[in-house]
DNA sequence: GTTGAGCGTT
């Protein structure tokens, strides 16, 4: 009879080990950057600024707008001085409304431009022997 | 004139 052929799966899943920044869960306030959504397109860094600047000192404020029409994206980042701030802030303002809308606050995930970028380094697969040492 | 979850440039 015909023998079912076993799928070889050999291939096993290489050795790719994605390593995020082992925080899938950014509720550790050890980012002094708070990332605000749920932002009404009416509201500016001026309206964050002075929202959270009641709660610690706020280094910096940037909102996202769109270079196309020029409208805020709905989403910007608040940077304390102290990350103790930045949690009180969040715990303190997640949830309520700004000018209408209620904000979705959580820290923000650090994107560094150049940062420590891992590069999954292929092992075992065919014949590549080191091309990248 | 609109829309509504998310993660960004100097």
């Amino acid at each position: 009879m015909s023998n079912i052929v076993r799928r070889s799966l050999l291939v096993h899943h290489s050795t790719i080990h994605l390593r995020f920044h082992s925080n899938l869960t950014p509720s550790s306030p050890n980012s002094n950057k708070l990332f605000v959504g749920g932002l009404s397109w009416a509201v500016d860094e001026k309206s964050l600024k002075d929202a959270f600047s009641s709660y610690g000192e706020v280094t910096e404020v940037r909102i996202m707008y769109d270079k196309d029409s020029g409208r805020s994206r709905g989403f910007g980042f608040i940077n304390f001085s102290k990350g103790d701030d930045a949690k009180t802030a969040k715990e303190a303002m997640d949830g309520k409304a700004l000018l209408g809308r209620p904000l979705r606050i959580s820290f923000a995930l650090e994107k560094v431009r150049g940062g420590p970028v891992v590069v999954p380094r292929i092992s075992g697969v065919g014949d590549v022997t080191r091309l990248n040492n």
